[in-house]
DNA sequence: GCTCTAATTTGACATATGTCTAAGCAGAGC
DNA sequence: GCTCTGCTTAGACATATGTCAAATTAGAGC
C-alpha cells in the first residue's frame, strides 16, 4: 500500500489551515490534529524529524539515525513507525537500507495551526 | 550522560525560531520542546487551548470550558494544569472563577519551529 | 459561623508508552 | 544455499497518562 500520497484525513476541510486561535477546534479535529502533536511530542521523534528534514538529500537512511543515539535500533524502528503512522515522514527500501523523508505539507499544516493568523490563502479576508 | 546537562535551555538560544528543518535539534532542545508539543498531543488539550485563545476577551472562565466537554470538572482541571505547567496558558484567580489564557509567544514559538523558513531575523542570511 | 458554588487535589484504576532483548525478515555477496 | 548486515516485529516490563469519585480548598452571601 502507498501511504505517500493519501490524505489520509479531508485535510482540506476545517483543521486545514484555520489556526487555532480563530475559532474553537471541533471535537473531530482536534482528534486528528492531536495524534500529529502527539508524535512530535517527544524528544527522540522530534530530533529524528529534524535529523531526517536536515539531511542531505532530504532523505536519511536509519542507520544514519540509529547512530545520533545511545538507543538501540528497535527503539529507534518503533519511533519512525510512530512518525510514519502520524504522516509525518514517509520511507523507502533501497537495497539494504531504507530510506525516510518527510512529508513538509503535514508539518506546514501544524505550523499553520499554531500560527497566530494567515489561514494560507483559504480564506480571502 | 550524554544524552541530556541541562533540564532547561535558554529559550533565546537555539531552539528558539530556528525551523526543524534547517538543523538538527540537539538534545537538549528537545528535551525542552517536546514536552510543549506533548502537551498539545492531547484531543481535550488542543480543543481547550482553541477555546481559551479564541474566548471574549482571550481569557475564560474554567466553567465555560468544563461544560464544553462530556468529561469531570477534576479532569478538566487537570488538562488546564498540564497546560499550565508547559508554559501555554496562565491563570488567575479572581473572586469565586478562575480565568485561563493563552500565552501567545510559546505559541508562536511552536508555529516557528515546524515552520518552513523564517528564522524570525535571527539569521539573516 | 454556616452553607453554597467553583475549582483543585488526592487516590485509584485501566490503558498507553518507551525501552529493551530475542527473534524474524530482506537483500547482498560469497 | 549460506551467511552477513540492516532493519523490523514480537514480547516483556516499568513507567506515564487520562479518567473518575471522593475529599479539600477558596470565596461569596447569608
Amino acid at each position: 500500500m502507498s501511504k505517500q500520497e493519501l490524505p489520509v484525513v479531508d485535510v482540506s476541510e476545517g483543521a486545514c489551515c484555520a489556526p487555532l486561535a480563530r475559532e474553537p477546534l471541533n471535537a473531530a479535529e482536534a482528534d486528528e490534529l492531536a495524534p500529529l502533536f502527539k508524535a512530535i511530542g517527544d524528544p527522540v521523534r522530534l530530533r529524528l524529524l529534524s535529523l531526517i528534514a536536515c539531511h542531505d538529500g532530504g532523505e536519511a537512511c536509519v542507520c544514519d539515525l540509529t547512530s545520533a543515539f545511545e538507543l538501540t535500533a528497535p527503539t529507534i524502528s518503533h519511533h519512525l513507525k510512530v512518525l510514519k503512522q502520524a504522516g509525518l515522514i514517509d520511507s523507502e527500501r533501497r537495497g539494504t537500507w531504507v530510506y525516510y523523508w518527510i512529508n513538509p505539507q503535514v508539518l506546514q499544516r501544524l505550523s499553520a495551526i499554531l500560527g497566530p493568523r494567515q489561514a494560507t490563502g483559504l480564506v480571502p479576508a
